[in-house]
DNA sequence: TGGTAAATGCAAGTGAGTTGCAAATGTGGT
DNA sequence: ACCACATTTGCAACTCACTTGCATTTACCA
């Protein structure tokens, strides 16, 4: 079974903070994957005056507990959305206006045990991002 | 086939200047992707003084031009390798070493194809690396 | 060889992310 | 409920990858 986010905090050794319950509110709020500053723009239009060094190292800690995924399109900064059980997926961006669409697929559980026989590396993490036009900017 | 590096550059408009030459040459060199600071290193090396800007701007003329190619694995920084008639690839990390290499495979063709079909984008590009520890540092 | 667009170097700027430190705040034990 | 204490927060300053503006230089083509 999948621990609680609160349960995973505690094993931690990590406090249920004020900050902390409100980024993951915004998060939690947000189906797709958002940057830093859009969660500090989410907590201040919530009344909850968190600094964004504040922000930053707590998504940082919540990636390393596994509660968040960082998701990166090379844009020059980081998004992050909540795992919270939801399926293993990966996303498409698109060039055009940078819309991102949830891709509920993954191709690469066989291709892993491959890597890791003719490599040596024990892999633990990949990343898998698609690029392309969608239909409006086509 | 496949157009000269030379060609390329001409059907771009573009010059081939000794900064171009030297900054291709320094990629040529180096099997795996390597940063900008490591481009801006070897051509110092080889007492090529080009300025970190112009290697800047010509990975990026590259890169659009389709001569290089640009890889992140979430650094803070791109890398970039030569393309020039290479198969298309990935790459896996090591998480503590930060060694890199090559994997000569890609799964994503058939999956593209499905992606267009249900996403409706048109699918151009993907990105796709692997994280883990390497015998030395397991 | 000379005219011209493209390319370069330098300096200054942008913006994401980090670090140090003093003040504030959860938490577990009593 | 309170206290002790480690954790967390905010602020300010900083780092570093990358970009931009502009005057000078360079490759290319007639």
């Amino acid at each position: 079974m999948e621990l609680s986010i609160i349960d995973s905090l505690k094993a931690g050794g990590k406090k249920l903070t004020k900050a902390r319950k409100a980024i993951l509110a915004v998060l939690e709020k947000n189906a797709l994957p958002i940057t830093v500053a859009e969660v500090h723009a989410g907590l201040v239009k919530a009344r909850t005056n968190v600094d964004l060094v504040t922000v930053y190292r707590n998504l940082a800690m919540l990636q390393e507990l596994g509660l968040v995924n960082a998701v990166g399109f090379h844009e020059g900064q980081m998004r992050y959305e909540v795992v919270h059980g939801r399926a293993h997926h990966h996303h498409i961006q698109c060039r055009g206006c940078g819309k991102i669409i949830d891709l509920m697929l993954c191709p690469l559980k066989k291709l892993t045990k491959l890597i890791e026989e003719q490599t040596r590396f024990s892999v633990d993490g990949h990343a898998l991002e698609f690029f392309g036009w969608c239909p409006q900017c086509r």
